[in-house]
Order: C-alpha cells, then structure tokens, then sequence
DNA sequence: CTAAAAATGGACTAGCAAGTCCAGTAATGG
DNA sequence: CCATTACTGGACTTGCTAGTCCATTTTTAG
C-alpha cells in the first residue's frame, strides 16, 4: 500500500488534525468523527490510513507530539554548553509552557495517550530518554569545562531535573501558574552551579 | 436527603469500589455498570446516591483519594524537624510509589480526574497547596535550627521539591521506575542541606 | 490510452454506556 | 402501629461511537 502524494498529505492532514482536536478537548472526549469534521475526511480514510482503527491514529498522533516537544526546546537544548546558554533554554521552556495553557502535547502525550497502550508507552519512554540524554550531555560539558563539580552524577542530575520539568508543567496544568516549574527549573540550574563554586573546599 | 446508617455504609462502599476500579482500570475505561457490579449495587443507588451522575460520582472518588495521598505520607510530612525526618519521609514517599506500581492514587487524581471537571481541578489544587505548604513548614523548621539558609526562599523550595515529586510520579508511570523519584528528592533535599553546610561562604 | 491501484464519500450496523422510571422493600419517628 | 421517608432492583430508553461496506472518483504506471 503504497502512498501517492495526496495519500500522504491527508494523512498528515489527519494527525494533525487529531492532535490538535486532542489537545483541545482531550483524548477522551476527542472521536472520530470530530477528526473527520476538523479534517474535511470520510470515515473510510480514516481507515484507510489507519487500518487498526482509532489506536493505530492515536499512536501517530503519539509520535507527532512526542517530537514537537523536543523540537520546541531546539536549538538550546542539544547546546547546553555555557550558563547563558543553559538560561536561554529555562526561559524557552518556560516561555513555551506558559504560552500554551491547556493545549500541552507532552501532557497530551504523558498523561493521557501514554496510558493506553504498549506503543505510546514506548514512545513516551523514548521521548524521556532521549530529553534526558541531552540534559546529561550539557552537565557533561560543563563538567568538563569546570562549571560543574566533576563528582556529580550527570545522569541523577539530568534525571531530577526532567522530573522537575515534568512535574511543573502537570502542576501548571491543575493551577494554571508556572510558578513550580520555574522553581524547579531555576533550583536544578543553581544546584548545579552550586556545585561548580564550592570546588575550593571539597568534601572528603 | 437524610442518610441513614446503611446508606451512609452503601454510599462509602460506592466510592471506594469506584475508586478502586479507576485506579485499576483508568477513568476513560471505568463504566457505571463496572462499579455497579463491583459494589453490588443497582443503577437507581448510583443515581440515588449520587443525583447527577457520573460527574458527581467522580468528584467524591476525587475528594477520597487526595485525602488518601496526603494520609499516606503521615505522620512523616508533617513533621519534617530533622535530617532525620526528611530521610524518613522521602523512604516513605518512595516506598509508596514504589510498592503501587500502576495503581497511583495520585496519578488518577491529578492527571485523569482532575481534567474533566473545575470541580475535581479544585480538589487537586487545594491537595498540592497543602502538601507543598506542609513541605514549606519542614524547610522553616530547618532554617529555625540553622540547618536551611536563612536567606532561601522556603516556598520556593518547596515548590520546587513539589514539582520533583509529581514529576517522579509521572515519570515512574511510564518507565515503572523509581528512579526519577528518588533523584528528585535525593538532589532536592541534599541541595537544602548544602544551604547549611555553606553557611560560612555567604555570597553577599 | 487504459487497466490496476489508490483515494474518497457516506450510509449502515452493532454494541455499549449514561441516565430514566417505576415498582417494591426496609427503616424511622411520632 | 402506620405513614412517611429512605433504600433497592432491574428493565428500558436514548444517544453516541467505532468500525464495516460498497460504490465512485482520481491517480499511477506501463
């Protein structure tokens, strides 16, 4: 089955569509045929494109979000190799998160199409790995550069401040302010600067 | 609407059993008729019970369980007067997430529940609130004993600790770790703890 | 140009889930 | 007691939603 040109714009047309109804409304109130509405699509291209029905459509829609959520970091995340820079990307997620209200694709993605199957779940689990890597990377280099204390573990650190992150934007999501998200974003960062100024009297 | 005792009993057996089947089986996939069957109940209880449907129902599962998330951290949080009790408490808070796996009481409430209604949104907020003003008391507590910084901003902290902890949560539901978590709170308390031990150093 | 493959439109089905209704049974209180 | 109020059982209605089916149009490739 292979896909013409047109084939392939609807289809994009479709997940688009979906995600966008999703994050408006939420997966669980999103149908179908508000797909078909939104899209200007028949019901049999939606099954068309998607054989396996509404899971395999939710399953795209996973993909799609998963990698607007790191797109939206670029280019700072992936470059996270001085102080300014790691402060250009806390007011680019911030600024994101804030920006968006309601309409978030990571909780989309998080919370609502990562619980209900195998594959979202997996997708979810990439999407993690991969935002963590990058953070780790960045502690690394400035580790390198003496910023950072050489005896931090890069990967605890990076984990903490993904969950900081993840935890402030579900929280924005309940209040509406990002006021925890800031504060784990900008206690994580002068954490690990902390680290890098006390180099003079070292522990042990 | 008077309840008798029976009908207070009926009325508790609901809640819990809709509780229990949510955390099980998600909220998207929880039907009247599972709850009705799992209390051994009737259609016309529900309704008797609970006028206006499922949105009330739900609003109750709502209230049980974020009395539930707190209860479970006493009488630990709360009482965060040491080093000692804030190790306590972080094991315990852990050893919860760890030891329920899927079933999170929290994760319905904040992530499934809290999105439908502006009432189960409130519930959620009045639960963080708490939760992070009881986190904020045990940082006090510390800088009274000149274990915390003077100068840190208590409510800052605490937010951010906060965001860790959701964020570790959400994070373990879809890597079925605890490793977020545990970053989470490890980095955040040991980074209060530094304030102290840096006492020596102001930086202005 | 023309057959095969891809894309589209939309009516139709089957099943499920929320909510209604009414009839009947316990409890309560004066 | 006994009348009123609370409680219970379960059939029934209504509306919606995923998924099916087939007829038709468009595109592709030889």
């Amino acid at each position: 089955m292979a896909l013409t040109v047109k084939g392939e714009a609807t289809r994009r047309r479709i997940v688009e569509g979906a995600a966008a109804e999703i994050r408006e409304r939420g997966v669980g109130a999103t149908t179908l045929d508000d797909v078909r509405a939104r899209t200007r699509t028949s019901k049999s291209q939606l099954f068309h494109y998607f054989p396996d029905g509404k899971e395999e459509l939710l399953l795209a829609v996973a993909r799609f979000e998963a990698d607007l959520v790191l797109a939206d970091q670029r280019p700072q995340l992936g470059d996270l190799t001085s102080w300014r820079a790691w402060r250009e990307w806390r007011d680019t997620v911030v600024a994101r998160y804030r920006g968006q209200g309601q309409q978030c694709p990571l909780n989309v993605l998080i919370s609502q199409l990562g619980r209900s199957t195998p594959g979202a779940r997996a997708v979810v689990r990439q999407l993690l790995d991969q935002w963590q890597c990058e953070i780790a990377t960045g502690i690394r280099d400035m580790q390198r550069q003496g910023e950072v204390a050489a005896e931090l573990d890069a990967d605890q650190a990076a984990a903490a401040l993904l969950a900081g992150i993840q935890g402030g934007v579900v929280i924005m999501l309940s209040t509406g302010a990002t006021t925890h998200l800031e504060a784990a974003l900008d206690l994580g960062v002068q954490a690990l600067r902390a680290t890098g100024s006390a180099e003079r009297r070292p522990r042990r």
